[in-house]
This record gives structure tokens, sequence and C-alpha cells, in this order.
DNA sequence: AAACATTGTTCAAAATAATGAACAAAAATT
DNA sequence: AATTTTTGTTCATTATTTTGAACAATGTTT
């Protein structure tokens, strides 16, 4: 109480006599905590009312001083939108990129032609990353195979409406809006409305996280 | 004794009927620690020696009696040769799809607000990926330090005009086109048409001084 | 400037997670 | 069956996270 102790997020007690092999240290949240906050242009005491965290906490969590509770993060990562396995794996996964190289956005299309896909760049040979400009005109419809366990789709409208099934669920995404979605399975993007439909997304093929 | 808003954490032995679609609580790791602990045919003695976690909370944590800390289910999870993030997954902490709509998508913009960027999703740490839309009115202007080394832009106009000044070198870029150019130095877009200027940015970002 | 508001940090107190030892419940051995 | 051994739970204590309030630092308004 004299003076505050820091406390390294690693361990709970002073005593150094992990195992040998134990090198690492729990993800450190801190700074993409703080980095997502400060996105969404929100104050400590603005996070702090919307997840039930008190600012105090938080503040010390953002600067690591705190080894916080799995409820703590959980309730923070509602309040910010971001899934809590996103947010823990912020901090340890170093993705090594390549260089991309120009290539001349080919163009994928539906069977039917009413769903483009724009294909307007690729990253990695290792964890691939691809990223397309798509418009499907009303009723154009796309169906797609599993990308692999752990693959992941980011959807962003820009007009229009779009209806996505992945598995057993779907959703509805109406223009502005943003849908990420696991593509370890089949999964469908239909546009079921008068309007064409103009988008973005965002492929991250079997990202394996390392946490 | 205080009043508490949300209290979810600690479901003891009471009933905890979970809807099927919808998690509001913090994902539940105990069955899946107690799965992993059996699978790899160890007592709660010895993987309380294998983690450096007493035995007593391991119990706990098991049954959901207890809310662990980070560095208490990171250890765990490392003397069961668990990715983290698959363990906290596993209880339904990562929901199938994330639906932001359009005031939940953070903002960025340049002090004269007439380049507003719209955070579509990012990956990694602070470094690595992150990707936008980005809307900028006649005479926006988007300045932006150096990302680091080995850092990438990649600009995709849909409509609109774009001149993006990175070093001593510019380019105009037209609707439809794509510009990819390195980031490692301070850099500009600027909108001098007349027209507002929409399209869709992906960063790379690199935090490694690799070669 | 002074007064006020806003934002982030630090403090003492309260709540609770983590520890080690004692306990209970099975399983194994004699 | 009785005794020992093994395994998991509960108890008392300690350690630390979390909280609310006070504080400091910065920005805004009068």
């Amino acid at each position: 109480m004299q003076q505050k102790k820091i406390q390294p997020s690693t361990a709970t007690g002073e005593e150094t006599n992990a195992p040998q092999n134990m090198i690492d240290r729990p993800p450190l949240v801190g700074l993409e905590i703080q980095r997502l906050r400060q996105e969404h242009h929100l104050t400590l005491d603005e996070l702090a009312t919307k997840s039930g965290v008190s600012k105090s906490i938080l503040s010390q969590i953002e600067r690591d001083h705190s080894n916080p509770t799995l409820s703590t993060i959980w309730r923070i990562s509602q309040a910010l939108k971001q899934p809590l396995v996103d947010m823990l794996s912020a901090g340890g996964g170093k993705p090594r990129f390549e260089h991309l190289k120009v290539n001349e956005t080919p163009v994928v299309s539906s069977t039917d032609g009413k769903f483009v896909l724009k294909i307007l760049g690729t990253l990695g040979t290792v964890s691939s990353l691809q990223w397309y400009e798509f418009r499907a005109e009303p009723g154009g419809i796309l169906e797609s195979e599993s990308h692999g366990s752990g693959s992941l789709e980011n959807l962003t409208l820009f007009s229009g409406k779009l209806k996505v099934v992945s598995g057993t669920e779907s959703r509805e995404l109406n223009s502005g809006e943003t849908l990420r979605f696991l593509t370890d399975s089949p999964h469908i993007l239909h546009n079921q409305g008068k309007e064409p439909a103009h988008g973005f997304m965002v492929n991250l093929l079997n990202n394996h996280e390392s946490y």
C-alpha cells in the first residue's frame, strides 16, 4: 500500500521456479484494448460505463499493470464489439508478410454472371489473404466451399442488401454494415433485394492463431 | 454490501440454461479444460505441478466456480499444449457471426473533417493489417506519418479522383484503379477533384525491422 | 487569468481469485 | 473387509484484482 507494485501479468507470485521451458508470457492485451478504445473514440469513463468495468482498472489494464479476469476481458471485448479471442491473439500473432506483387485485378463471377468479384489484392503464400470488391445484381448468388478451418470472411456493404448463409445460420446485411464470419463450412451470398449490392470483402484463409 | 450491475462469470451449480444462439456471458472454460486434462491423462495434482496453478483453483475453474485470471488460463493452456484462444472459443467464446452496424464501425477523420476513414477490420497487433473504407470530399486531405519500413498501402478508388504523394513521388488515381505504394515515409492523400472520392484501403504495417 | 470541465492516474477499501493444508470419497492393495 | 493410496473438494489464509473517490494534468469557457 505504501507503493503500488507493478504486477506483470505473467505470474501471481514472485517465485520464478516455473518450469524451465516456459519462457513465454501471457498475451499483453493492454495496447490492443487501448487501440480499440481510441478507434471507437471512447474515453476511459465512457468505456467504463459501456462495459461495466471501472475506469481505474481499465487504465491499469491498458498499461498492463493488471492481470485481468476472464469476465473483465470479456466485458471489455463486448463493449468494443471485438471478439474476445481476436483481442487476445492480437498481442502474440506475428504474421509475416511478403511483398505484394502487382497483379492485374482479375475478375471472378458466378455462373449466372450476376455476382462479380474483383480481386484487388493478394498477400502471403503461407497465411493467405485476399481482398475483393464485389457487385451483385438482384438475384445474384455466390456459393463458396469451405475455406478451411480458421478461415474468416469480412464483408462490408456499401449499398444494397445481402443475405449471408454460413452453416446453419444466416444474417441480413444492410448498407453500411460489416459482417465477419467463419468460413470453415460452405457459405452463400445472396442478393435478394431489388437493388444491386456493392461491397468489399476481405478473406483470411487458414490463419492459425498462435495462442 | 454493494450492488453490482453485472456479475456473470461464476455460474454456480444453479440452473444455467444457456440460450442456443446468443451468448451474453463470458465463455465457460471449465468443461473444456477438464476434457483436455483427461485427454492428457493428468490428475489435478499433476496438472497443478505442470502448470504452476494450485490444484484447488483448478478444481474450481473446471466446475466454473471461479473466474480465472488471464495469466492463470494462459498457464493452464501452456501445460495442456493448447492454444489459449482455442480453449476459449470451445466454450462458445467466438460467435460465428460478428455483425457491426453502421454506427459501430470506428471512424477516423482528418482535422478538417473532409477525409473520413472507416475502419472495417484489423488483423494482428498494432501493426500488421488494417482495412478501411474512405470518403474524401473535394479538397479533403489526409496526411499520414510513416508506417514503418516495409509498410505498404493499397488503394482502390471506386469513384472520384485522388492524388497520392509519397516521398518525392506522386500519382493521380482515377476511378476503378488500384495503387500500391510504400508508406515508409510520410504520405498524403488529396482529393483535388470536384467530386467526392470513395474507395478502399488496405494497409500492411511492418514492425519488424527486417531486411 | 480564474473557474470550470474533461481525461487519465493513483489511493484506501472491498471483493474475490489463488494458495496450501485438511478433508472426503473412491480406488487399489493387502 | 480393513488399510493404504489416489483423486477431487472444501476450508482458512494470503495475494491481487476491482471498485469508487480523490487527485493531477490538460483543455475549455467565462
